[in-house]
DNA sequence: ACCATGACGTTTC
DNA sequence: CGAAACGCCATGG
């Protein structure tokens, strides 16, 4: 359990930038680490994101996919459809963990929101 | 301090 | 074109 308050501040950085992900729209682990300055810590974005379900504010984790447009981190969501079905509820269309047009709906931190 | 793991990404075979 | 290996970096044991 991390609690340092310089690694933390990473973390939040992640959180806050997930929050900022339009509905309709995702993003990869590698865009936000880049966008933090950490292209190389992806790993560690995702890792973020398994503390999110700790943080107090809710994080749109589903809203973030690999690189692929993958949903690589479906099952933990709790099920494994829950994922695919807020993606789905959004607008996204997803198949077989697979998110359809993520080229089209990918929102890159490092352009949008520069 | 060392080894193992992971919601990734890129390169190589 | 698909699968495997390697690289990166933080966290846990």
């Amino acid at each position: 359990m991390p609690e340092t308050n310089k690694n933390d501040n990473f973390f939040t950085r992640v959180y806050e930038v997930c929050r900022l992900i339009p509905e309709g729209r995702v993003t990869s682990y590698g865009a936000i680490a880049k966008h933090l300055g950490a292209a190389r810590s992806a790993r560690m974005v995702g890792w973020a994101m398994n503390n999110s379900h700790k943080q107090e504010i809710f994080v749109p984790a589903h809203r973030v996919v690999n690189r692929n447009g993958l949903l690589t981190g479906k099952h933990h969501f709790g099920e494994t459809t829950l994922m695919e079905q807020l993606l789905n509820s959004e607008g996204i269309e997803v198949e077989n963990n697979q998110i359809q047009n993520f080229k089209e709906i990918f929102w890159d931190p490092g352009v949008e929101l520069l």
